[in-house]
DNA sequence: TTTTCAATACTTGTC
DNA sequence: GTATTGAAAA
């Protein structure tokens, strides 16, 4: 995070790295008399927009400006300018953790714990807030379950089978990315506009959609999208409510206003109303969220929509080098619709960004290690480091590389506490105590641990529920009643309701963990996986441990089981000294000393797929990712892209990206000299390759490096050389001799349509796509 | 009820 | 190539 850095001198300004573009008069600022300490060593685009504390404030923070410094500076200078109490401020992030940061770091600035910003938080948190503070208004009762996405599925295939739709044809998960991206927009089931309904089940999706809202009402549930669709609805129509939120937050702070969907959007706008205190911190550059809603749009409008706001542009980086910013703006200067921002820093030139071409991802693999290695040597700590991928199928061979030479790494935002099963399970259990009518959970846990209830005693449940118009424990508890059943099924059944009751009894007097303990033990759930002889159990038994442990710090299970919903990640240690590896999506937000970039092919970075499905937006945000990127580099980028990578269990060919041609020449430096990285090290280490040397396969190799790396920059070179096949490549035949990129010479053995099982002299069986080889 | 096998998908992923 | 998921078979 960028520290307090001396005010400039001008011959330092002048000194400093330029792209061309920046033209900013120098301005000599004299600070008042007894400014007060948190506003020292501000810039002066930093100082305008923590003190522009009226009216809307659009502040455009290029990467490493300082952005949280100022966001909670400018809270910090709120309160204790008294213009607003703690209380009367709405502060909103897109993460917990981009929340908890805000609360420790305006604590840091005006000394101590901030006490009292109930309305800091995140979008969902706030609107959950606001929705269980009003429930009954909207047909809830205040204990509502959030549902996470796996509950939502459930839910909706019910909904789907009892609409009497193939769900093999119409698939839930469709469905539910349909309803999700309509609540993004703040359509509630009536405002979904027909030709969106019939993008599921021939015009359903509207009607599903709806059977769906109802389900979770008598659930009393909500899921995510909810949490800011209710609220809208909420204030659209009770005035009261609205007046009474509007007075309430007399200053409005977004943060990541870039990656804000159009209900977010919609609620800042009502909540805003007529005072329009309202200041959002975001940059159109790195929005890389489209594909989950956001609307860069918002942020590219906001002066529309908001006449006379300020906008302040945070252009000082404070982050990376001359030459890292350089390449990151040259890249980004291609996109069409951005506000435009110049960055520039007062920081040595340091290296250029390296750009490696290299044979394939296992060869890329290594050569990232070795890096790594040697930067370690040199001194600089794992923690300094970080891969960067696109995609999470990459991650797999650098781990098996690092695993191999024993290098300490972590992968960030792989499978989440909160979703494993065995928690999932436990929750379940608990769900059901503090809300009796969560019937999903009930429906996990119903034969978790096997207590003999199998499909037919789960539809004897739901058929008395229809009939009760209950929820399932409730129907359960009068099922036992009758003799529907046979003795053993329903004794077990009597065995579960009656349990449900004694827990729930027992909520009353005991600590939520020690209820938490009694119910894992006496469901048998704890011996379920004592029993259990696999690997995996001990750890699932321990994280159980651990689940106990962190109730302890909620003074409530309701307060518990909210903090489940809402941050699903846990703290984890940062401890020891490892490399993090990770997604770009993930990397938004940090910075490292070290970074690296790999996978820069074209259909990788930028993914094929985004560019099929949303052709020139997609590649923009692809690009803004590629930007994301490179920015969290402080000293070093290393960009690589390899020629080979299995994709699917398939080798494929591929062109270094577009991204590598737009990078400017002089903040560059090409590693991937001919005959280095190609030539050498496939050779030592894999034979298979010999016979490329003189291979057509070999000789394309050749002519892509000598295109790439020539004069003029590769975004012309890639054009056509993807297509590698001649059209007679599909007509192969059993038998036929072949020569592959990678394999060598082999002999076909199947035939699948393009895909073809090739038995190589060197390499063995493989499975490749045909217009990857080449008639030997 | 459990096991096994085949079909499927396979960017990104907060809350 | 592989992990997951769902349905058929044991």
């Amino acid at each position: 995070m960028p520290k307090a850095l001396p005010r400039l001198r001008n011959d330092q300004r002048a000194a400093c790295y330029s792209l061309g573009i920046m033209t900013q008069p120098v301005q000599v600022h004299t600070p008042p008399q007894a400014e007060p300490p948190y506003l020292r060593g501000l810039n002066e685009a930093q100082r305008e927009a923590v003190l522009t504390t009226d009216g809307p404030v659009l502040v455009l923070a290029g990467a490493g400006t300082g952005k949280t410094r100022v966001l909670t500076t400018r809270l910090a200078h709120i309160m204790q300018t008294r213009l607003a109490w703690p209380s009367q401020i709405l502060a909103v992030t897109f993460t917990n953790k981009a929340a908890r940061e805000m609360i420790e770091r305006t604590g840091a600035l005006i000394g101590g714990v901030v006490e009292g910003m109930p309305w800091l938080g995140t979008f969902h948190s706030i609107g959950a807030k606001i929705l269980r503070r009003h429930a009954e208004m909207m047909g809830l009762k205040p204990n509502f379950s959030i549902l996470d996405g796996d509950d939502q599925l459930r839910l909706l295939k019910q909904v789907i089978e009892a609409a009497k739709i193939d769900e093999k044809r119409w698939p839930a998960r469709q469905l539910l990315s349909h309803i999700d991206s309509w609540k993004n927009r703040a359509w509630r089931p009536g405002d979904v506009p027909p030709g969106e309904a019939f993008a599921y089940g021939n015009g359903k999706g509207a009607e599903l959609y709806a059977a769906y809202q109802q389900r979770l009402k008598t659930l009393n549930a909500t899921d995510f999208g909810d949490l800011l669709v209710e609220p809208i609805t909420l204030l659209r129509e009770h005035a009261e409510v609205l007046a009474d939120y509007q007075s309430r937050f007399r200053y409005m702070l977004v943060d990541e206003y870039q990656d804000t969907n159009v209900a977010q959007y919609l609620w800042l706008r009502l909540l805003a109303g007529q005072r329009r205190n309202i200041c959002c911190v975001g940059d159109d550059d790195q929005s890389i969220y489209g594909w989950r809603g956001a609307e860069v749009d918002n942020i590219l409008r906001f002066e529309r929509d908001f006449p006379g706001a300020k906008i302040i542009r945070l252009e000082r980086n404070y982050r990376s080098t001359p030459h890292i910013l350089a390449a990151a703006s040259g890249l980004i200067a291609a996109n069409k619709s951005r506000l435009g921002k110049t960055l520039w820093t007062e920081l040595p030139h340091g290296e250029r960004v390296s750009v490696r071409g290299l044979w394939d991802a296992e060869e890329e693999a290594r050569v990232v290690g070795d890096d790594i290695e040697q930067y370690h040597r040199a001194g600089a700590k794992l923690n300094d480091m970080a891969i960067l991928v696109r995609a999470s199928f990459q991650m797999r061979g650098f781990e098996e590389r690092f695993v191999q030479t024993g290098v300490p790494y972590r992968v960030i935002g792989g499978p989440r506490f909160y979703e494993r099963q065995e928690i999932r399970d436990a929750l379940a259990y608990l769900r059901v105590v503090a809300q009796p009518d969560d019937d999903l959970a009930f429906e996990r846990i119903f034969n978790k641990p096997k207590r003999g209830l199998g499909d037919a005693a789960l539809q004897a449940v739901h058929r008395m529920a229809r009939a009760m118009n209950a929820p399932l424990l409730q129907a359960t508890r009068a099922l036992v009643e009758t003799d529907e059943l046979g003795a053993r099924t329903r004794s077990a059944l009597r065995d579960l309701a009656q349990s449900f009751t004694r827990w729930s009894a027992q909520a009353e007097s005991l600590a939520h963990p020690e209820l938490a303990e009694i119910i894992l033990d006496e469901s048998g759930y704890t011996a379920m996986w004592q029993a259990d002889r696999s690997a995996e159990a001990p750890g699932r038994l321990d994280n159980l441990k651990e689940l106990v442990r962190s109730m302890e710090e909620f003074d409530s299970l309701a307060g518990f089981l909210e903090h489940v919903s809402l941050v699903m990640e846990i703290e984890q240690s940062a401890g020891t000294d490892k490399v993090s590896i990770m997604t770009l999506h993930g990397a938004k937000g940090l910075e490292f000393p070290v970074v690296f970039l790999p996978g820069w092919e074209e259909g990788l970075f930028p993914s094929q797929r985004t560019l099929d499905e949303n052709g020139l937006q997609g590649l923009e945000e692809e690009r803004r990712l590629a930007y994301v990127g490179i920015t969290r580099a402080k000293e070093r980028a290393k960009i690589s892209y390899a020629a080979n990578r299995r994709v699917h269990g398939m080798w494929q060919s591929a062109m270094p990206s577009r991204f590598v041609g737009e990078l400017p020449q002089d903040a560059i430096v090409v590693e991937s000299e001919p005959g280095l990285s190609y030539g050498q090290s496939p050779l030592s280490t894999a034979p298979i390759f010999e016979s490329g040397y003189t291979s057509p396969g070999w000789r394309r190799a050749q002519a892509q490096r000598g295109q790439v790396f020539g004069s003029r920059p590769a975004i012309e070179a890639h054009a056509e050389l993807v297509a590698t096949s001649d059209p007679a490549a599909a007509t192969y035949q059993r038998g036929a001799r072949v020569f592959h990129q990678k394999f060598g010479y082999g002999r076909v053995t199947m035939i699948d349509g393009n895909k073809l099982t090739v038995d190589f002299d060197k390499a063995g069986e493989k499975r490749v796509i045909a217009s990857f080889l080449t008639r030997a």
